[in-house]
DNA sequence: ATTATACGAAACCAAATGGTTTCATGTCAA
DNA sequence: TTGACATGAAACCATTTGGTTTCGTATAAT
């Protein structure tokens, strides 16, 4: 009941560039801490909580293995982006839409004044 | 040239949740800022603030009427989101992929200790 | 000419974010 | 058991973010 109401959804956990390395890092490879941060600049912990964020947002799975824990991705959220986006891509698909819009709320407007 | 550098790129742009509202309300129209604003609980001035960000990213464009300044969808960086999430659509496209990079990883360690 | 409207700029503020260092704890190795 | 390793938790800090209010200015309307 009363889901832990995530605190951070896939659009805020992509927004850093940091996280989206941490998610093409762990594509093809499930990876402990220690390792993951040797690949970027700032301290292990910071870069455990970037993983904790991606972690909320469903973005990567977490498995203890013995004193070690792993990560690796869940590309499973990305379906929710994806679908927003799906939204858009028909303006992009072709332009002619988007040219008509613009001329339609350019005419509604000079027409009336 | 020494391009303005744009301080915000796509991702930071969507993340906020007001500004994806924005980006759907001007999907079907071209607005002026008091419109807008007109559909958000906040103020004129923090709208705008979000269409600057918007704009940054080039999600949107803006044309100067009278006295009046309107705003438009420019769907186009949503592309360079298409691209970056076409990378990982493969993941999910067959779960398999994911389960065999699961289980090596899962192995090339249990063996070797 | 005067007033009202549409807007951006600036100053300000609280909270969130991204980072740090230090410390505690659990697990593995000698 | 003693020490090293892997990690998370906590406290802390500077900067960014998302919001506010106030003020200035350009354009439109009377």
């Amino acid at each position: 009941m009363t889901q832990p109401l995530p605190k951070y959804d896939v659009f805020q956990a992509i927004a850093d560039p940091t996280r989206r390395q941490l998610l093409q890092l762990l594509t093809d490879q499930e990876m402990p801490v220690t390792v993951i941060s040797g690949h970027f600049p700032m301290s292990r912990t910071a870069v455990s909580k970037h993983l904790r964020v991606l972690a909320e947002a469903g973005l990567v799975k977490e498995r203890k293995v013995g004193r070690e824990t792993r990560y690796r991705l869940d590309p499973e959220p990305l379906r929710e982006l994806k679908r927003w986006l799906a939204y858009y891509e028909r303006y992009w698909e072709n332009k002619l839409s988007m040219l008509k819009h613009y001329v339609e709320s350019d005419e509604s407007d000079e027409t009336t004044s």
